[in-house]
DNA sequence: TTGAAAGCGATACCAA
DNA sequence: TTGGTATCGCTTTCAA
């Protein structure tokens, strides 16, 4: 049987209440009590267990991360970082996929509660809001990263989507693009929708003409992309440069204009977003709007853990700045 | 403050027994209690405490995933397929990126092990096999997926690396090459090893020289596999195909071989390993040794919850053949 | 069929 | 400085 902090007393002739003191650092202890109960912790491999001491109210030192899909190379990376910096401070990350789908994320906060995990972070979509509203009032903190929701008081972390799709069109319109599309997941996703919204801003801005029917919206994969993006180039007059809204996206618009035998970026330019490792890989490497997933994921774990130590009474709203990074996917246009 | 078990009981007029019992189907309870406890359960939004019921000798409910890094797309794929599986038992799972270092696997050991949680899935390098000796020792369960210690008694799901080795070599001299090189992580891991061994194979019974130099190594990353792939293309009368450890590798040497102006496949082939998203995304498209990542996943969960069952008393070495993914790196030499 | 009470392994208050 | 003991929320005998 594993030793329990009874064995260590026992094995140290002190009580347990001495043990837990020197254990956690508190009260006025003897050098040479403390010696001896240290002996016997060391002799006997004592590890305490940490449910007991969470039982007690004390933290249980586990923190969820909630992500759409953690094959997803974007997700993977913030998964890393978020562990990384968890880590760091003494927590274990606890993974949880949604797909996106209210009744997964329910499903996996009602464990999550149970289990008494410290404090969430949220990167998957969210329709019923009721479900982070009930959080709150349950008092289990939670931080947003790459996500935002305005309507709710929680502190968030993500980059400026609108700064990053006028990045995007600011970048076209300078190559000469006059006739572009944007190809995104749904428009109920608020960063979707506000990098759309910088997007047109700076067409606007220009004077390059952005119809509502250039907006078009497709699952937040490769493959979808690609069917999508088939469509969009079979119509007469294509456009010559489509953005897309993440990575995955902008590799299915790579694929369908490589089988459509439109060369990119000669006839067509491409845009992502995220910068995971998938843009430095295609062919050709994408010019893609930069997310920076390690200080995105280093700040959201500090700042929920600033709320669990009632640090931060005020919610943050957090918002890096995105940043272009220019490969060989974009080009002036050639017709 | 959240409901306990206690107030379940009082606001159905019952023992905080009886209303365990029915928590956990066990025992004789009239119906007309049984549906008063229920109300009550309902009433109150009443969730029993995991940590509680953990202390007192049932399961945590919790496995735990120990990879390099979740950052890799094959790991994060393995993750993916893991955490579905374990959902769909009952299991939670806790993340862990060691990045192949002892420490850092001996500290997480640790703190999973005062966590309780049930069983462990190990998929990093381990140097120092005393730490896993220890888990057997202490009775925490565990499981390896993608890799494989004969030395210890315990079930591990894999695929064969040696076939995986063979097939690589198998496709490239069909293709007709003679003169091929491997670049791979370090050797001390096995699963390499034995793609190396595999590879070899294939190639002395087709009666093709391969010299213990055209062996390799560098670090799984792409571009460490580039670094090193500059160099050996840089050689005086380079390899004509390359067969790389993993997908991460062969992209690294993709790049370097456009960097040098060596075109894939006419001045160079190359063949990856895991068959990861990545592989369908780089240019050209990477031939590729699968792995069934899903359904190592699947396996592996399931053995071990087995064990975790008492179900499965003898080890298993569950060993998935893989499957060689002919895409657009390859073809017969030039030169 | 139901309930009283003894753990499970820690923490923390209050005495000594 | 140290220790006795109630407590956290649940499971599980053992009686009733």
């Amino acid at each position: 049987m594993k030793p329990t902090i009874y064995d260590v007393a026992r094995e140290a002739g002190v009580s347990i209440a001495t043990v837990s003191k020197i254990l956690n650092g508190k009260g006025k202890i003897s050098p040479s009590t403390r010696r001896r109960v240290l002996e016997a912790i060391e002799r006997l491999g004592y590890q305490p267990n940490l449910l007991a001491s969470a039982l007690t109210g004390k933290r249980t030192q586990t923190l969820a991360l909630l992500v759409p899909d953690v094959a997803n190379p974007f997700f993977a990376e913030v998964a890393r970082s978020v562990e990384d910096r968890g880590r760091a401070l003494g927590f274990t990350v606890i993974l949880c996929s949604t797909d996106n789908q209210d009744d997964r994320l329910a499903r996996y906060l009602a464990v999550l509660k149970q289990k008494r995990v410290d404090g969430l972070i949220i990167g998957t979509g969210v329709e019923d809001l009721r479900l982070l509203a009930e959080l709150k009032e349950e008092g289990l903190p939670f931080t947003l990263i790459a996500r935002d929701l305005p309507s709710l008081p929680v502190t968030s972390v993500r980059v400026d989507d609108f700064v990053g799709g006028y990045l995007a069109a600011q970048h076209l319109v300078e190559l000469g693009h006059r006739k572009m599309a944007v190809l995104t997941e749904s428009l109920k996703v608020m960063s979707s929708r506000e990098r759309v919204r910088g997007f047109r801003q700076a067409l606007e801005e220009a004077g390059v003409p952005f119809p509502e029917e250039a907006v078009y919206t497709c699952a937040a994969r490769v493959d979808d992309g690609r069917r999508k993006a088939l469509a969009v180039l079979a119509a007469a007059d294509p456009p010559t440069a489509i953005f897309a809204g993440n990575d995955l996206i902008a590799i299915g618009v790579l694929q369908a204009a490589k089988e459509t035998g439109m060369a990119v970026p000669d006839d067509l330019s491409v845009v992502g977003f995220d910068n995971t490792v998938l843009a430095t890989i295609c062919d050709p490497p994408l010019t893609t709007v930069a997310q920076p997933i390690e200080e995105m994921g280093k700040q959201v774990v500090d700042w929920l853990v600033r709320e669990l130590n009632g640090e931060a009474d005020v919610k943050q709203r957090v918002i890096l700045r995105p940043e272009l990074i220019v490969r060989a996917s974009t080009a002036p246009p050639r017709r």
